[in-house]
DNA sequence: TATTGTTATACTCTATAACTATA
DNA sequence: TATAGTTATAGAGTATAACAATA
């Protein structure tokens, strides 16, 4: 395997943060990185996916939410969540009632341990953007999640504007269609 | 397919921004995942995908470099990144020799045509960036750039200081290691 | 013995297509 | 006809293990 010794990896790595100081979207991309790498760790003992945690935390925000919106939420398909909720009912945290309205369609909730699990998931993420916030005042963070807010509030909605119907898409949906 | 209304998704991905307005992994993940798909579209008529584009940053920085170090600056396997520079030196934008030194590993540089290619863009990427940070102020930017430059430096240091040897890893390595 | 690059293979994550049941 | 959820399958991206050449 490709082993570097410690200094020289440690000089290279400020080399390449300094060369790559401007670039978006390498600051984005590792920052996202190295926080997620954090935070999965950190939910290994409850035994959640950053999929299952996004997903527990959606629900509980909009409850009862069917399944096929909770994956166009996160931000993956329908198919593919499919899994992850298997996985959560099976393990108790999440329910699954056909909606009365429309029997096709599930309800998705909490339940009383999908709660607690939640909660306690919602304490260490808080805890571990505190550990990883530690370089920032408080006054830069409340600048850097205004202005990331406003980045996602501006990009996110604009592929809806000018594309027509069928415009909930994922990502790879879109590279796809781009390809075809 | 999952079609959702447009009056119905715009209004969701504002409440959904609101909810996630302060968690930090909601907005560097989503915010790295808007500009990377708007950059990827944009050095589509380059025939650069991401890896490749990296790539010819790197070496360029770096000139020659090995594959091995190469991918480990990359973030991805040196036995991944054999697939990369092949596909680059057959399209001649990079050039693989011998190293006399050591005639195990490859001596790799750009190309009169890879540094073409790669100035080409490095424009395409400026005008996408400015293109994405219109919402900012230029001091907001500059403040963004360095809170994300800071915490990446802090962050991704950490893990050499206190592991031992064989202490490049990928995300995914340290994630096996962990399960194992 | 250890390392560079390579190949074959397998794993993870995700989507597409086809299905069932409902609408 | 269309949609919610499911299943089977395929693809992209990545890594691990074993190899040859070289150190």
């Amino acid at each position: 395997m490709g082993k570097i010794s410690n200094m020289e990896n440690q000089s290279d790595d400020g080399k390449l943060n300094r060369a790559f100081a401007d670039s978006l979207g390498y600051l984005l991309t590792q920052s996202g990185r190295l926080f997620r790498e954090n935070l999965a760790e950190a939910l290994v003992p409850l035994g959640l996916s950053l999929p299952e945690y996004g997903s527990l935390r959606l629900i509980s925000l909009n409850t009862p939410m069917s399944q096929g919106v909770l994956g166009s939420r996160y931000g993956i398909d329908r198919t593919t969540m499919v899994a992850v909720v298997d996985n959560l009912e099976e393990r108790g945290m999440v329910r699954r009632e056909r909606s009365a309205s429309d029997r096709r369609s599930y309800r998705l909730s909490l339940t009383a341990k999908g709660k607690k699990v939640l909660s306690r998931a919602l304490r260490i993420t808080t805890n571990e953007q505190q550990k990883f916030l530690v370089p920032l005042s408080s006054s830069e963070w409340a600048i850097l999640k205004d202005c990331l807010g406003r980045l996602i509030e501006t990009h996110m909605k604009a592929p809806e504007l000018i594309e027509g119907k069928d415009n909930v898409k994922t990502a790879r949906q879109r590279k796809r269609n781009k390809n075809a």
